[in-house]
DNA sequence: CTAGGACATTGGACTAAGTCCAATTCAAGT
DNA sequence: ACTTGAATTGGACTTAGTCCAATGTCCTAG
């Protein structure tokens, strides 16, 4: 994620010290924060930041393809930085915590065109839901 | 779904105009509608049925598992009576409409347990999304 | 290096979806 | 029909997010 400063700046993005710490509390394998916490977190860095400019810089990143927004729980949307290395999610259904995975096959060859019903279909999204170890030990 | 309410009151369901109605209202192939939805339904069978019954109902047939809730966009949860024969969903990226359908394959099989991270998975959703003809035909 | 305009930020009001609760009503077993 | 515990009601509340007019700031041309 280092680096994605310097693509957004190549594609005309404005830089600003908002924007700057949104990307920075991004970074990092299986990062998956609401809205709410990644504004928790900039406050920390920068402490004037607004809740309106979190989702601003959170809406763009998503529209260039920098960030992947997830809905896996009926709670808030989640943003995934990890966008370039196509993924799907498994979600604990007692704590939440979600991890990133990568099954084999591919779910759109296994739509067959009859149950396609003249959609032109574009995208899968697979979401795998259990207990995550700790869930487990505790229940 | 006409046995609905049998297998209901079997289960020690305390039967009220109000539970009929929301039942009525869900009953159908392909039918995926929100709360706001179901209430708006409701209320011309029933003209005082409140927001808060139908929430209740809706909740207490989910628990049941009678009645799939569906969250596919950012938008409410969606509520989907077909809860006995297992199935994905295909989701307009424009309007939002959805289809039910059966994909080949067993998803399940294609996450590694070297990509399970410990977790016990238990169930997997799959969503396609796409562009439906008539909105394909308007863009 | 500076000026200025376009773009970004702010915070507060607003909306949508849903939850909660105390008071009331009602289904159904006896 | 009586009783009683479960169901319903409506209104206040919460959470997540959007919108907007006023203000502030980046950065390029000069």
């Amino acid at each position: 994620m280092s680096d994605l400063l310097e693509r957004l700046r190549g594609r005309g993005w404005r830089m600003t010290a908002q924007r700057r710490v949104v990307a920075e509390v991004l970074d990092g394998e299986h990062v998956h924060l609401t809205a709410d916490e990644v504004h928790a977190r900039a406050v920390v860095k920068l402490p004037e930041i607004s809740r309106a400019t979190v989702y601003n810089t959170l809406g763009e990143l998503v529209t260039l393809g920098e960030v992947l927004e997830v809905s896996t729980d009926k709670r808030a949307k989640r943003y995934d930085p990890n966008a370039h290395q196509p993924h799907h999610h498994l979600v604990c259904s007692r704590c939440g915590s979600i991890r990133d995975v990568h099954p084999t096959g591919n779910p759109l060859a296994d739509l067959p065109s009859s149950e396609r019903f003249g959609f032109t279909v574009s995208d899968v999204e697979v979401t795998y839901r259990g207990l995550c170890p700790d869930c487990m030990a505790a229940a």
